[in-house]
RNA sequence: GUGGGCGUAGCUCAGUUGGUUAGAGCGCCUGGUUGUGGUCCAGGAGGUCGGGGGUUCGAGUCCCCUCGUUCACCCCA
């Protein structure tokens, strides 16, 4: 292929009709959903000061590695980063504007990390979800959950499957400290059994190695003890209570006692929705947690959160795994032929645009038989062909691209006589 | 960041052990007489074979570098 001048940057891409159609469907959809669950929408800016992301964790990559970013040509310059997730931002507007709890958002939008590309994965991508800020009530949690859920059925997803963990509650007084000590008791013992890639991991993030999806690890991280043996009386009420919320409402989810998420700030409940579906290890699709200290790291009062993200381009490629959501076709419902010059296209198509009925037409004065076959491209129901017969007779033919049958219509009938034919 | 596969017309791909003016299908354009699409027929446009360097009398075909892509690790959505 000819390399071209300029071409996309690395790990983005043009996402063109229908595909870009598609994508405003899946959008739309999650919005009605999240609307009709008494959620608002957030638009949040697109950078933020490093700090805001900074609270995500210091021993994450997405923080230490993934980040774009850049100073300002301020004075002193300030150091920005394209957000690479919506939470920590979120987390900064409810510190900033203090709304009234239990605060419950969505959004959606592009996020960026500096990442190596590969299939489901890109260095801008988008996301949509959702956030609850300012309680604590299990049932935030269950709501939550079962909004993913639901939204994954309705695109017509069968296979997603829900992981279920509690990480506890960190701090002196949570069962986090508890259980990583034991942890990290467990894998020190096994310490040459593990990869070299865990065995670094066990000093700086000792949870993440629960992750790792190296054969080698699979025997010690087997045999390695379980957080929800170490959760204390509040964080096992809350996750009995999560549970017992999905179980009525009928969600079907395993417990996954391993499941760790990337981040650093989840606190207790943890999900992943993921889709076993897709090829190669890009299956997670979604998850998300509670975080009950990010609000105060962010200079806010304590507050706790929980919420969820959801990879679009993701589930896109799920929904073409099991051939469901597909592209939706972008027709027109009119197509105008116009070979006398194209002023009466133009002025046709604007009365029928106003009308509301989807109109096109070609341009640069081609051919009757060229226009023809754009229109039969189009996918439009009806062409108006405006030829110079009709120009003197001051009217208009309406072909029916169905069965070709054509009839003359007066120009000032022809959005009636389309709407009664459409009705029909 | 590390390692492997791939990179030929807009798209999907052929291109023999390196050898004359690089092919197909689809798509696109123009025709098939008197203004009309979807089928069919005939023409046509469009590639310096991702880019750069090297080996050779000669490279799309071999070597090196580079970019992109893809897969795995890593990470995550």
């Amino acid at each position: 292929m000819a390399e071209p001048t300029f071409r996309a940057p690395k790990g983005t891409r043009d996402i063109l009709a229908p595909g870009s159609t598609r994508l405003r469907a899946l959008v739309d959809e999650f919005a009605r959903q999240a609307d009709n669950s008494g959620f608002g929408e957030v638009v949040s800016p697109i950078f933020e000061d490093l700090g805001v992301f900074k609270r995500l964790g210091e021993s994450t990559d997405v923080v230490t590695k993934e980040m774009f970013d850049f100073y300002d040509k301020g004075d002193p310059p300030q150091q920005l980063a394209l957000r690479p997730e919506l939470t920590a931002s979120i987390c900064r507007a409810y510190a900033e504007h203090r709304p009234v709890p239990p605060w419950k958002v969505w959004y959606e939008g592009p996020q960026f990390r500096y990442e190596q590309p590969q299939a489901g994965r890109y260095r801008q991508f988008t996301q949509v979800g959702v956030e609850v800020l300012g309680t604590d009530d299990p049932q935030a949690d269950v709501d939550v959950i079962v909004l993913g859920a639901r939204f994954f059925e309705s695109l017509g997803l069968v296979r997603i499957e829900l992981a279920l963990n509690s990480l506890g509650s960190p701090g002196d007084s949570g069962s986090r400290r508890a259980y990583e000590q034991a942890l990290v008791k467990h894998l020190e013992q096994n310490r040459s059994r593990l990869s070299t890639q865990s065995q670094v991991t066990v000093e700086r993030n000792p949870l993440r190695v629960l992750d790792s999806k190296r054969e080698q690890d699979s025997a010690v991280i087997a045999g390695a003890p379980v957080m929800v043996d170490f959760l204390d009386d509040e964080s096992a009420a809350h996750f009995a209570a999560v549970r017992a919320g999905l179980d009525a409402v009928g969600i079907a989810y395993e417990i996954s006692p391993r499941l760790v998420r990337g981040l650093d700030y989840y606190t207790r409940t943890t999900f992943e929705f993921a889709a076993p579906g897709l090829a190669g290890a890009q299956n997670a699709v979604g998850g998300g947690g509670r975080y009950d200290g990010l609000v105060e790291d962010l200079g806010g009062p304590p507050t706790p959160g929980i919420g969820f993200a959801l990879g679009v381009d993701r589930i896109l490629l799920a929904c073409d795994a099991e051939g469901v959501f597909g592209a939706p076709s972008n027709t027109v419902d009119v197509f105008v032929v116009d070979v006398t010059g194209g002023t009466e296209a133009l002025k046709v198509c604007d009365r029928l645009r106003q009308a509301g009925i989807a109109t096109d037409r070609s341009y640069g004065g081609r051919s009757m038989k060229a226009q023809m076959k754009v229109a039969d491209r189009s996918g439009a129901e009806f062409a108006v062909i405006i030829g110079e017969d009709e120009l003197a007779c001051g009217v208009l033919t309406l072909r029916d691209m169905g069965d070709s049958s054509q009839q003359r219509v007066a120009a000032g009938s022809l959005v009636d006589e389309l709407i009664r034919k459409r009705t029909l």
